[in-house]
DNA sequence: AATTAACAGGACATGCTTATCCACAATGAA
DNA sequence: TTCATTGTGGATAAGCATGTCCTGTTAATT
């Protein structure tokens, strides 16, 4: 499961990038209904990855630093968690050592799946979803 | 991810199916490198659930209460955890009310690949990794 | 200078997963 | 009866994700 904090980021970014411009840290904790204190720490950790821009003071705020068409998903997760845990074979290191004949149709399988899902990871953009409304939960 | 205790259950299970007749809680412990006390939940949770059958007192143990080949993952792993938290879009609900025209771009792709990943935990089954050893770390 | 807003860091609470240990009851076999 | 083993349930603890609050500091605009 991707993490509520890899969410949240995602959708902060579709916001600002809908936005076309400046938006404030408070405006978009309304938008995502979570709390200021809590986006702070996610917009601080994509303006570390140069993903976000921010200006301090009056008329300060976020701006995305990048082309949203450039930014994929996966290097957003990647800042909160490590996707690693997802593509790994629950079966693979443990199973297919002992026996490959067995256990290894089974490990392809999985390797094609998680593949997939890697791929749709990597080529997904923050400018695909450049409309995010509506609270999470 | 899936779970630990999902993965200690297959792997229990799989080396049930392996050893085709009674073994000890004891026994299974030590083969997936978990504490008993640990252990003896999931065997629980997979008795209560039919997959297992328990005999008290010497010569006891636990068996496959049914051919291997007809406990699918999916099964197992609903006992611990709840797969719609998987399969479930991250997007979805969110953005597709919003502007289905931009969004569901995205959101059938993650339809198509969640299915492809519920029909493999509904197709495998424990006959498959009838054979796992080694510890899971 | 005053205001606005990002920046930095820590304290704290809640809930879940993982994990271990213990005590006692029930049951089956020798 | 005795022993082995499951059945039941509770106590405890560490680690992580989520989430809120608070106290300052820094920087840009007016």
């Amino acid at each position: 499961m991707i993490s509520l904090s890899s969410r949240y980021a995602l959708r902060a970014l579709a916001y600002l990038a809908h936005q076309k411009g400046v938006a404030l840290s408070k405006e978009i904790a309304e938008e995502l209904s979570i709390s200021p204190t809590y986006l702070t720490k996610i917009l601080q950790t994509l303006r570390k990855a140069r993903i976000l821009k921010a200006t301090r003071g009056a008329k300060g705020g976020f701006v995305l630093d990048r082309d949203p068409s450039k930014v994929t998903f996966i290097e957003i997760i990647s800042l909160f968690e490590d996707p690693k845990d997802w593509f790994a074979c629950p079966f693979g290191q443990v199973v297919c050592k002992g026996d490959p004949k067995i256990i290894c149709k089974l490990h392809c399988k999985w390797e094609k799946l998680s593949q997939s899902f890697s791929k749709f990871l990597s080529q997904a953009t923050v400018s695909e979803i450049s409309r995010a409304p509506k609270p999470l939960h």
